[in-house]
Formats: structure tokens, sequence, C-alpha cells
DNA sequence: GCGTATTCCATTTTT
DNA sequence: TGGAATACGC
């Protein structure tokens, strides 16, 4: 148990104290990772079987990490521990109780866009204004209710919540609620926040004593991030955990100062009131910063103290201490994004920095833009977190839905997706009759399209869903038998969907082509791959799905496999949260953009603005050495110039941390009247980072030594497939394995 | 029913 | 600004 000396004092406490509730209250940089990780091992080798340790964190890459890290000490008894996100862990849990609670266990899972549209679909049959009604306003109070454990029916005795919609102009969002929840159970379907409702339904209602055997299963839970989960999640855990008789070993990591979920339904009232259900609590500090120098932690001291109701804690380090913050001062959004380029470089040249040792953090993710121009003129390469997905892709999305409906035929909104595509002459006004129908003999829309003929289309119509219906079920049928890559495969051929894709000629269509292929070896790496599974607690489930449900609570901070290129890495603050980088990049620091506007001019801005504080604060956190903060007097937002204040928040900070070469100017500067913006000129976009020179297809042979662009080294195994379709296997050295790809879009160097 | 042109409209953070 | 809903011509 060597590993217990790497361990300060209270650290250690909190790693070998296991019996009972404990909490860990940990600042930022101050070791909370190892602790947890530490804490498991120390459990296992207390003898505890590993499937009785229950790990809840909030991104599948802290768990990815914890697991990788415990593996180290305890080796691969590591792999029965159930570590996941609360989102994974429960869809798992469902996966095999749904049926208990009236789900099928094939249930799809709708992600936040198809939440949206069964609400817009619902607000026009209410015959509602979809403008007043904007769905995502409508879905996040749903959202917020569902959070917050209230179900239509308490939705519609809640006085305040009525009063508070009608305030909004929406008074029959209750309505919607009702008329959404059961349209979702129609389709067989959960959305993200059914993942957590339905868990706390299952316990809730507790059918053949479902809750005492997770309670009997999970001896030991922790829980990470524990400043960011709602009222469902606390009171999911505690669920599990306090009962009568029950040992109670629980054991939650937080830090109040980190808490930026507000707008989830998060509440650091869950820490402040941990004390109380748990009257047993032994509370840890710690206070220690083992990340950043002396003036990055002063620095987010200073802000962080002007926040009202906090736990007690100081931050120290004895890092050193470390560079003064430097602030840019910027005229223009582009201006900004140049100078913090050419600050990076410098500092990548003075500290012999690698490119990867930089981030660039921002309150928005539309702020990227100009930073990614920039990085692209220097040739600096780059990845930019958030946004726009690969699942989020519209051909990626459309096999999916093909998937989906095959698994479950009544996910209504996967259907709808496919049903016209690639097109077959099943158009809005044939979709709009058959909804109709099905709606009122309260049918799902599967059912409906079996006997559409009595709801009044054309003959053409009719004959194009029926040949549609007979692919689907010889689809469903092979479900059986097949791998879920054999399903998937067999799908992307039949539908004609890479024909589809073909037939267009640009550039976009052979990348979305490239998706498919992408997305289909991914289905392969998971049907034969240990690796991929990123529960890793349940391997043996290889079922399309399982591949479904997996799949969709993937981020792309998920997928960062095979990244042999060393790149600056762009994220919002919020996707930063957990990670640290030697330089850190504070972008925008201006009035109305952090702290933004929505939280200035919300109600209660006084604790929004706290909030703000607190994702500033974690802004902070995260750099090791070098922290820069940057804002622009003008910039264009929505497509007009808007011209805001230096942010309070960098006043916050005391002079004595700062660089004052560079002073805060209060006052903002406008560019004088004839100032025009620079036209941005456009960089090709498949440009090759860095001295990557793909070689001709003839080149690559099997047995030749390659680099991919993305994936890095490899060897190719084989070739084949004819002309410019040809196809190479190759075996990558960085975990991503073997993959097939056509030599035709893929970017590959021959070097030996 | 389909594809394209046009207008319109909303802009925070995410599992 | 750019993505999505709508209008319009075929």
């Amino acid at each position: 148990m060597g590993y217990l000396d790497e361990l300060n004092n209270i650290q250690k406490s909190a790693v070998t104290h296991i019996n009972g509730p404990v909490m860990v209250i940990a600042g930022p940089g101050s070791g909370k990772t190892r602790v947890l990780t530490y804490r498991i091992a120390y459990l296992v080798e207390q003898g505890i079987p590993p499937w009785e340790i229950l790990t809840l964190t909030f991104t599948n890459k802290a768990a990815k990490e914890m697991k990788e890290r415990i593996t180290k000490v305890i080796g691969d008894k590591a792999n029965n521990i159930w570590a996941g996100t609360f989102h994974s862990i429960f869809a798992k849990i469902l996966r095999m109780e749904a049926t208990k609670i009236g789900y099928p266990s094939d249930f799809s899972i709708y992600d936040s866009q198809d939440a949206k549209s069964v609400i817009t679909e619902i607000v026009k049959t209410q015959g509602l204004d979809t403008k007043i009604y904007n769905s995502s306003a409508v879905y996040s109070r749903i959202s917020l209710a569902k959070n917050n454990l209230i179900d239509p029916q308490a939705y519609f005795e809640d006085g305040d919540r009525l009063l508070e919609d009608k305030q909004r102009k929406m008074p029959y969002i209750y309505k919607i609620y009702a008329l959404y929840v059961k349209k979702c159970k129609r389709a067989g379907a959960m959305d993200f926040d059914d993942l957590l409702y339905q868990i706390h339904e299952l316990f809730d209602k507790n059918p053949e004593g479902v809750l005492e055997k997770y309670q009997r299963k999970f001896k030991y839970i922790l829980v990470d991030e524990f400043q960011d989960t709602n009222q469902l999640q606390a009171s999911i855990i505690q669920k599990l955990v306090k009962f009568p008789g029950s040992p109670e070993n629980i054991c939650i990591v937080g830090d109040d100062a980190q808490s930026i979920y507000g707008f989830r339904g998060a509440s650091i009232q869950n820490i402040l009131d941990f004390e109380k259900d748990y009257p047993n609590l032994t509370v840890y500090k710690l206070e220690q910063n083992y990340r950043s120098t002396h003036f990055i932690v002063q620095a987010a001291n200073d802000v962080i103290a002007r926040n009202r109701r906090q736990l007690k804690k100081k931050i120290f380090t004895e890092k050193g201490e470390g560079h003064p913050i430097r602030i840019l001062r910027a005229m223009t959004d582009t201006e900004e994004a140049k100078r913090v380029v050419d600050m990076l470089v410098e500092q990548r040249l003075r500290h012999h920095y690698e490119n990867e040792d930089f981030a660039i953090l921002y309150r928005t993710n539309a702020q990227s833009r100009v930073f990614e121009e920039s990085l692209k003129n220097k040739r600096i390469p780059y990845k930019v977190y958030g946004g726009m997905s690969f699942y989020d892709r519209k051909e990626v999305k459309d096999v999916l839905a093909y998937l989906r409906v095959t698994v479950n035929p009544k996910d209504e909104e996967a259907l709808k997706r496919i049903i016209n595509y690639p097109t077959r002459g099943v158009g809005a006004t044939s979709m709009a009759k058959i909804s109709q129908g099905a709606e009122a003999e309260g049918i799902s829309l599967w059912e409906g399209i079996q006997k559409c003929y009595e709801y009044g289309i054309t003959k053409r119509t009719y004959n194009s869903i029926k040949e549609f219906i007979a692919m689907m079920k010889m689809f469903q049928e092979g479900l059986q038998a097949n791998s879920a890559y054999d399903v998937a495969s067999r799908v992307v051929k039949m539908v004609g969907i890479m024909k589809d894709l073909k037939k267009e000629k640009t550039v976009e269509a052979q990348n979305r082509v490239e998706n498919v292929t992408e997305l289909l070896d991914g289905i392969k790496s998971f049907v034969e791959d240990d690796e991929v599974d990123e529960l890793n607690t349940n391997i043996d489930d290889k079922s399309l799905r399982s591949y479904l449900q997996n799949v969709i609570l993937l981020t792309d901070m998920d997928t960062d496999e095979g990244e042999n290129v060393s790149r600056v890495k762009l994220m919002s603050v919020h996707s930063a949260k957990g990670l640290e980088f030697k330089s850190v990049f504070i972008v925008g620091m201006e009035e109305n953009l952090f702290p933004s506007m929505m939280a200035l001019r919300s109600k209660d801005a006084r604790s929004a603005i706290d909030e703000e504080r607190r994702l500033f604060y974690v802004a902070i956190t995260r750099a090791e050495q070098i922290l820069t903060l940057s804002y622009a007097s003008s910039r264009y937002r929505y497509g007009k110039m808007q011209y805001n204040n230096s942010s309070r928040f960098m006043e916050e900070i005391s002079p004595d941390y700062l660089d004052m070469s560079t002073p805060i100017n209060r006052a903002a500067v406008r560019p004088n009247k004839g100032f025009r913006r620079q036209p941005t000129r456009q960089v090709s976009k498949a440009q090759p980072l860095g001295n990557f020179k793909p070689s001709p297809i003839g080149q690559v042979v099997a047995g030749a030594k390659i680099l991919h662009e993305r994936f890095g080294n490899g060897k190719v195994i084989s070739v084949d497939g004819m002309g410019t379709n040809k196809v190479a296997t190759i075996l990558f050295e960085s975990g991503v394995g073997e993959k097939r790809l056509m030599l035709k879009f893929a970017k590959i160097q021959v070097t030996g």
C-alpha cells in the first residue's frame, strides 16, 4: 500500500475512512481525483468486492480517467467497479429493469433535439403559437420540473410554477408537459432527464423489491462533483444509501465554490444540507493546491471572496510565486484573437511549451470562431470541444435513426426522421394525415403507417410506405441472429444512404460518406473491442440496443482517441471543469459576456452573478503556470457590432497579482466612425496541419508503415477494393486498434 | 411532393 | 451571423 505515502495527512484520512458518511471538500487542484481513486483502490484492498462499489461522476472522461488510475494500482479488478456518469450508470440499470415501470428494455433515448421536436409538435397540435412557446424554453421548464421531482400533476398543483409560466406568457406549459410525458412513454423513449427521473420512479415504486436489490448491491457509494448534483440526483443517492440498518457508506466529493450548473437545477444546497441528512458525517477539507502557482491561487481567492454563502476554506499553494496575471486589451474581437494567438506563440517559445499545454477558454461556444481563424492563419493545430459533435452530424443521426427504429419501432422521432430519407415520396402532407389518424386512435406512428391506407393517402405514397415497412421488418428480423455491426452495415447498404450521399460531388458530401464509414467502424469496434465500452461495467452486452443507448450519452470530450498531434484546446469554461493546462487564456472578459447578459438581467441577478463568478473561479484555477485574460472593446454579435465594458471580474483581482504593464481601462473605447471590420480571409477547410503531406493512394500497400492525420502511426494489414474505391485495413498503434479506411478520403502518409 | 430561395429569428452554460 | 422555418416555383 505504498501509494498511501503519496498522500498528505488529510488526503490519507479521507482515503482510509471508509465506513460511514464522509464529505470531502476539495479545493481546485487539491488532489481530489487522487483521493477518489486511492479510496477505491483501498476499498478493494480491504476485501470489498469491486462490483459492490458504485462511483458516480458527471463526465465519461472523469470516469474513464479514474478507472485507468485505479487499474494502475489494483490491476484488472478495477474493471468490475461500477463507475460512470449518472446518466450512463442509470441507463444501464434501466436497461435491465425498465419493464418493471412500463418501459420496454429496448427504450430509446431522446436527445435534446428529439425532445424539442416532440414539444414543437405538441405546441402545434394544441393550436398554440410556436413563437411564444419556444421549444427550448418549454423544454428547459420541463427539464427543471423533472429535476425537482415535479411530475405533471404536481406541476398543475404548483401555484408558484404556474404563476411564473403565466408571467412568461406561457400559461399552458403544464399541459404541454403532461402531453410530452405521454408521448415519450408511448414512443418507448426516455429523454436525458428521464434516465434519472425514471430510476427515481423505479426506486420509489419499488416493484419486486428492486430498491433493496440495489441497496444491497452497492455497499460503497462515491459521488464526484457533488456540488453539481440537483435535487433529483441527490434524492436517488439518498434512496440507495439511507434506509434502516444502512451503514451509510457514502463518500461525496465536491467544492461549493465550483458549482456552475445552477441552470440545470444543481444546487449548493445539496452540499450544505448533507450535514443535516447525515448526522454522523465526517468532513475533510483539502486546501492545498498542487496545481497552480501563488499568483493564480491568490487571484482565484480574491475573486471567490466576493461571493456570499460558502463553506470556509483557505486554498494555498507551495508551488512558488509564478507569473503575474497578464491582461490583453483589444479593440475588436478579431484583434483580441490575434493578440491571444501571438501571445500564445511567444509563450510557447519562451517556456518550451507544446500546443497541448494551452487552453483558450470562453464563456460561450460562439466565441470560438475568431480564435479558430487566427490559429489557422498561424498554422497552429487546435481542437474545439463542444458545439457540433460527431454524433450531432446529420448523416450520423440518420443512420442512427434507422438503427433506433429497428430496435424500437415505436421511436417516433427516429421514424419521422427516416420515413422520407432518402426521399421516397412520403412528404409532409401524408405524414400529417397519418400522424393525425394515429393520434386519434391512440396508436404509435409505427402502427399508424401499417394502416396508413385508412387515412386517405395516395396510392403511390402507400406503396412507398409498404416497401419501407417491409425493409424495416427485415432489419428487425436480423436483430437476433446478427451482431450490431452486421445489422448496421446491412442497413447502410440496403437503405442506400451511401448512394444518396455520393450523388452529391462536393467536399462536404465526401466528408459525410467518411463519417458514415467512421460510424460503422465505431460500431464494429464496439462489438469487437472491449476498450470502447466507456462504461466498462458490462462488456458482455454487445447488442445494438446497448450500443445505441451508450452512444447517445457520449460527447466529443470522450472521444479523444488516437490523438497524435499536439493541439491547442478551445472550449467553454463549463467543459474545462476538472481539466488543467500549463497556460490558460480566458477570453472575452467583458460585461454582458462574462458575466453574461442573461445573468445581469435575471431577476435574481445577485445569485446569477455569483454563479458566473464561480465559473470565473473555475476558469482561473485551470491554469498551472500562466494565466492571461483578454477582452475586446467591440465585437460582432448576432451580426451587429456591440460595445462592452471590461468585465467587473477582472477588477476583483488585487493589482498585486496582475502584470501592470497593461492596466485595465474601464471606459469603453469606441473605434472611429469610419471603422470597418476587416473581411476575414477564408482559409480552405481541409488544410492538413503542420508538415503532414498525404501520399498517393498507390503507395498504400499491405505491410506499409503509415501516418494517419488523426489516428497516428499504424501498419497496413491489407488493401481491398478496386480503383478509387480501395479500402485499407490498418492497425494503429494508438489504442484505436484496427480501422478500415477508404483511401480516397483518408489522409494517409506513407512513412516506410 | 420536392428542392431551392428567402425571410426570419434567436442567440449561455450540457449530461 | 448563420440555422431553421417558410414560401414559392416546378
